[in-house]
DNA sequence: CATAGTATTGACCGGTCGGCCAGTTAATTA
DNA sequence: TAATTAACTGGCCGACCGGTCAATACTATG
């Protein structure tokens, strides 16, 4: 239904449901999110909810779906864009990961949830963008501009799981004496993993 | 109640409902537990949960409190166990720090859903430890033995964040292509980690 | 042994849950 | 325009929710 013309929208309507579904999803999780509530914050009958989505679960599935893919698509577009593979390569990847998860919080809440559910459809998903950083890790080791020693799918993993945790836990060491912000962070961080990264003679 | 002897324990009893409560609630978090699984899983009335803890919401707080303590206990404990400050001993801390999160997926769990409840307390837990770690860092720093243009909290932090999401993040990463094992990714981290850290000329 | 106090029970409350279904209304097609 | 299809509604279902309460069974205290 198109609010303003009073017609019949179902593409509408079901992006509505979507949106309003994603929103208190993220924000509560499965089980704690209504089909009442994301019915009254969609303007739309429960009834309607089943009508296009068949059931809650199948709402969830399709939510996550989206998400990631959304996520998927961006991240794999930075990815592929052409660039000199060296250490600058890796270095504005992680910078760009990183800033991805700064202005999209619902992502990195997103992923906490799936995670608890055990889901494998969105490791799935990150498995491609892991497959392509770690290649494109293997070559600037090639040229020698990184160091050869260490697996180039776990260099990947190290700054995903560095930056990621950073914002998950964002309610934890927000509250640790020391800790500055998140530019603070990931200066700190880059010092390390790539002071850690380049080769020794 | 104590099934041996027939008589009444009343500590036994909160013991095994706080158990059974610290179970589905570290599997299935708050939202998707309901009292009646918790009164089954303990063999107890519901009714008699509501008596020794009052309500849902009380026994979360306390399942977490107590996990929590438990988990600080043992942290702290293994950090103030002196030992000449230097390189090695942060080095073992990484390790132990690894090392309990692999044999203690539970404590990684709820780690994960409080972050999502935005929980305050336990960071406030956590904070005393990683005061604690960030000290060590600083002293050893100070010794030369350690870069000193980074924030010596970061270097918790990083270090924390690197294992703690490995786990957290189990079910996506050992989808990915070409990463290793708990071992191997740890062995990896420690390479990298410490080169970063160790002073140039 | 009496009695006070607490551990424990089971029945019950009002309310909410996800889902279903019969009916109505609007758009599409023939 | 008539008929078919799909969007949409409101009411209802049985199950389950967290919580309460009066009654009971046990234990410890005097």
């Amino acid at each position: 239904m198109n609010a303003i013309t009073g017609t019949r929208d179902p593409d509408l309507t079901r992006e509505r449901i979507l949106e309003a579904a994603h929103a208190l999803f993220v924000d509560k999780g499965f089980a704690a999110v209504s089909m009442r509530e994301i019915a009254a914050h969609s303007g739309v009958t429960k009834s309607l909810i089943h009508h296009h989505f068949g059931s809650k679960e199948a709402l969830w599935e399709l939510v996550k779906e989206r998400a990631f893919a959304a996520y998927a698509e961006g991240q794999e577009a930075e990815l592929r864009e052409a660039q000199e593979p060296g250490v600058d390569l890796l270095r504005n990847a992680v910078i760009r990961y990183f800033g991805f998860l700064q202005s999209n919080p619902e992502v990195v809440r997103l992923f906490a949830w799936t995670h608890l559910d055990e889901d494998q459809s969105c490791g799935r998903i990150d498995a491609e963008l892991v497959r392509l950083g770690a290649e494109r890790v293997r070559e600037v080791q090639a040229r020698g501009l990184l160091r050869q020693d260490v697996n180039p799918a776990h260099v990947v993993t190290m700054f995903v799981n560095a930056c990621t945790q950073w914002f998950e836990a964002r309610a934890h060491h927000s509250q640790w004496p020391g800790v500055g912000d998140d530019a603070e962070y990931l200066d700190d961080f880059l010092k390390v993993f790539f002071e850690g990264l380049t080769p020794r003679s």
